[in-house]
DNA sequence: CCTTTTTGTTAATGTAAGGTTAAAAGGTAA
DNA sequence: TTACCTTTTAACCTTACATTAACAAAAAGG
């Protein structure tokens, strides 16, 4: 049934309570790879693709909020849960700030860390279909290669897109024709949805608007109130 | 710029508690309805759409476990916070088991709630890319998309249309050739019914009647007193 | 018929969302 | 530090929408 081992990324400083979580993970049939810091936690992350980490939040040289972040902008898609001190409230919330999906307070109970994982994995498993690992696009007579972050018109000069330009115009690609909610764009991008990110995006529909327009075929629409629709008139 | 405010349905048997707590949830811009037991949860839930539940786990004649499994045989994609006794981890593992999508401990923080709740929506968002719900219509010779909300005549060119014109509009066309109880559609578009909403309804149907009108076969008719109905004549 | 209630329709108004540009603020690397 | 690039914030303007008012017409009920 199961296609791989899941794979888990712990990062955790506490010699004993890591080596202890890790062969309990093991037993419940993950992969784990145990980094002891957040310097060696990045690096196996980049080495690897994970399914999910787990980050101890109260680290020396690198706390697992900072390592979050630099986790985040590799690769946005990956669950991270947290493990936090207990009550430590501020945490919680710094903690779904950067993007956490879960947390858990030391100590905890080991059933419901697995629970979690459980949850958590199948979760992002059944997002992961819709938007897989699609990463160039044709946008009229344009491409868009979305991991070099270029765009090229008529086969000329491609442009270089900013992060923001260009997963936004991605977004609006998979969902070519289509409603892009603006919703899912803030949440999804900006990871977050009040007035200001929301006048941000529209800057930056703006921006993608004016490179678009080489080709008059190629437009994004407004739905007021809802969200846009890049089109392609044939 | 919201559409519309989120809608939460609250079951807590505590009166002082729920009061309170649905209170707080309304003052951040949450529209809170609030069920005291189970069967009544279950009632109010059947009425409405909420975009999440949040359940006591504690309550007389049904508990929330039994609610939450007959609101996930209703529907389910809604997402579902427990509210559970501290430290009652038996109570955890089978509310994951019902299908929660988190869970908190009394007495709980109430700024963890709100980002829970944030963050439970914020990924409900992202999953419901592709629902099949129906928003495909054929009006005589017309083409009602009210996903992207247009209209359009033989083929041509889409008139856009307002949320307000597009959601009676489909409504009618849901009931094609039947009564749409006047009623119903100020509760489930308007979500009041008064003299000015009922008045507004009536704008809307003039205009909807303007757009139609292209196509002499479909019309709205009015049924005294009752309603609504599209029909269109061969 | 006459009166009351409901509906039909158009226009005016107020508010919210979106379009656009520019300046400010953040971040990074030389 | 400067210089450069990205992102956010601000400002101002336009468009889209929903509501309300006003008045006309139709229906219902005596």
């Amino acid at each position: 049934m199961e296609e791989h081992k899941k794979r888990i990324l712990l990062v955790e400083d506490d010699p004993n309570f890591g080596t202890v979580l890790k062969d309990y993970l093991m037993m419940n049939d993950y992969e784990v790879t145990h980094a002891k810091n957040g310097m060696e936690g990045f690096e196996k992350f980049k080495k690897d693709d994970f399914d999910l980490c787990i980050l101890d939040v109260m680290m020396p040289y690198k706390d697992g909020f900072t390592l979050a972040k630099e986790i985040r902008e590799k690769n946005s898609d990956v669950p991270i849960i947290f493990l936090t001190a207990k009550t430590m409230k501020e945490d919680v919330l710094k903690g779904y700030k950067v993007g956490a999906d879960d947390y858990l307070n030391k100590p905890f109970d080991s059933e419901v860390l697995l629970m979690k994982i459980k949850a958590i994995i199948q979760r992002k498993a059944t997002e992961t279909i819709s938007d897989s690992k699609q990463f160039e696009f044709k946008i009229g007579r344009f491409d868009l290669n979305s991991k070099l972050r270029f765009l090229r018109f008529d086969g000329g000069d491609p442009v270089k897109l900013s992060p923001k330009e260009n997963e936004l115009l991605r977004l609006l690609a998979l969902h070519e024709n289509d409603l892009m909610p603006r919703e899912l764009a803030l949440t999804k991008i900006w990871r977050d949805d009040n007035y200001f990110t929301s006048r941000s995006m529209d800057v930056y529909i703006a921006k993608l608007r004016k490179y678009l327009k080489l080709d008059p075929k190629v437009e994004i629409l407004n739905i007021h109130g809802e969200g846009f629709r890049l089109v392609i008139n044939d």
